[in-house]
DNA sequence: CATGAATGAGGTTTCATTCAT
DNA sequence: AATGAATGAAACCTCATTCAT
């Protein structure tokens, strides 16, 4: 049909398959759900034969796995690498933190991710633990000792810091399902980078001893 | 087997079939999933069978639809009257609205609720729109009002409202996908009406001129 | 199409359908084996639709698994009646117990069903289990001890029983085999009577003392 | 991984490939079943990749007739050559004859290949034709033909020939498939030499005049 | 009002078979 | 001679949905 496109898959790189093969998937199950998305149009959409993701994938739920998977890990590191390298005054901290999710949130399809493990984890309880244990059993925590370090130094006054991660961390959230979930309907578009900042000033004040 | 167990259906108030219906629904959704969820089980669960439930419900999605509007509205409405009849400094009112919501969060199912809109909205788009417009976007705008009356009134700093709301309703978002999606995969449970008091805390003092 | 047959399935009487379901099957499983039969075929050619076929069985295999459980029972317990009941010489019993064998072989289908267990016995071990317990493991035994009389009573000279009944059941076999196996390929009408008959006649021959 | 046994496929003696395929085809439809055999196992086994076995056999099928073809004709023509070479008494030869079959399927594959051709005769009728006409119609009027000349020669008495050959082969063919179908599901071991020699026994006492 | 029985429409998955190298 | 990569074709099975009673 379309020019380039035609050139059968049997001839090109054969190494880039399960990266396609999984953007595809990303594309469709973000537009229509997991369940509703075919494997017929995966595969299409990779320039593929039904039987070909097969070659790759054990499973539909594979697919989802692996995107998970593939997804998550390397932003969680660099976050930590950022707060245990970091001296000094926590505030700047959070907001470098909160800025630097803002930018994963809207360059990266993490918002669509988090949907779709937040949808998926009931009928998939694997998905919902490696999350669970792989980025909210990491984040979180993260951010609770930064928080915890600004007390101990009297940078924040005394609060609880388990509930105040979950305040720093809700409009985030709310940023991704808004950006996935309701946009594409017809929500007004959100601007997450802003968001954060004005999360960080809020909470930051709001520690002020 | 004919004894008193069995002459349940035809039995019991009729009336209250639609919505013994639902209940059975609204588990079983929760429990696996719409899409995972099988007719069957809803009509088993509620103790008819499957060609009874399309006496009451034109569809499966019927079902998400009537879950939707059923635990909806009356919420919304409550909410805008306190805020309507309200006098007086807005913070304490804040505090009132956040701890309305948390209970609303606790005490019903609406948590579940909210997680199956969010899965749901993309392969449905049309809960998605009634959730847009009765909930999100009745909500939101009350909220800002308020703050936007805070402003005025000089009991809080120019911030912007919009985000704001956002920041302030965040958390709340955080605790019902937390109950729904993650409570039940083994999280640790939440305390969403102590979160709730802990996000109007520092939204207020972090809007304090 | 044809007149009759076109009455929709939902008239006939359901009781009969699993009974008609299963003799389709093994119309079918007989003429093209277990693997080649689309359970489509055998829905048709039961009158239903494929669905169907799981209101009353849960797989392919369980067509397998019930076709050979509801062929065998009754024929042993039968036979073993005939021998508890006997009294008097064994011979005649032999030739009537060998006659009685045949007459299944030639009135029932009991030929493709030993052909079809044997062919699925790998594949379906629960099949081959099944045949091995209920129907090898009875009438063996049944006949090594009417031969074990036999020699008892002086009325055969000593022999190893157990050799010898597989040498009585051979035949049968052979039977059964042939039948199921080379007469539809354009194998010479083998007689199962005629060779029953012989069959008893040279063992009695050849266990005189 | 490159080390010597990575060395095989390609450095081993190429004109044992096609016997090499055959060997693992015949383990594996043992084991599995015709159908449920991969052809992806046949060629791992063999030590190479599926599309080399289209090298060598045109399809799946093929693998069977070769399987069938190679292991029937010497056999028939080594015991046609001992009935036609014989004088004097035929009782020997019998015992002879009985003795080299039990022989075959002792130390030979032959009760598989039997059980295979059985099995499989129904979907590949060709190898069902083949097995007839280069066994069954060689092997039974071979004997036919011995007991005829037994019977011409007053060594035997009247008796229908026909018949009494299907009593003869008939326990060899129970311990073929004894042999295949059931002592690998956990029947008792079958002596099939004693079988045969039994058999042998019966038969000639039973056809003294 | 209620249901047991039936089905249409499809989706995931599997595999023998073939290209292109 | 050999293979990794790809695919067409189909089979089994499931389920929301509808009849006929």
């Amino acid at each position: 049909m379309t020019d380039q496109s035609e050139i059968t898959a049997r001839k090109r790189r054969p190494e880039a398959r399960p990266s396609e093969i999984l953007e595809a998937a990303l594309d469709l199950f973000t537009e229509r759900g997991f369940n509703a998305t075919r494997l017929a149009d995966v595969a299409s959409r990779a320039g593929l034969s039904k039987a070909a993701i097969y070659l790759y994938f054990n499973d539909k739920t594979s697919l989802l796995t692996a995107l998970v998977q593939a997804t998550v890990g390397a932003n969680i590191s660099l976050a930590s690498d950022m707060i245990s390298k970091h001296q000094g005054p926590v505030a700047p901290l959070l907001r470098q933190l909160l800025s630097f999710m803002a930018g994963r949130m809207e360059e990266t399809r993490m918002p669509d991710l988090i949907k779709l493990v937040i949808s998926e984890s009931r009928a998939h309880p694997e998905i919902g633990h490696f999350y669970l244990d792989n980025v909210i059993g990491k984040a979180l925590p993260l951010f609770q000792s930064l928080i915890e370090r600004g007390i101990a130094s009297g940078e924040f006054r005394e609060v609880d810091p388990r509930l105040t991660v979950k305040c720093l961390v809700g409009p985030m959230l709310l940023g991704a399902i808004w950006k996935s979930a309701f946009e594409p309907i017809g929500a007004d578009p959100i601007d997450i980078s802003a968001l954060a900042a004005h999360d960080a000033d809020l909470i930051i004040r709001a520690l002020r001893p």
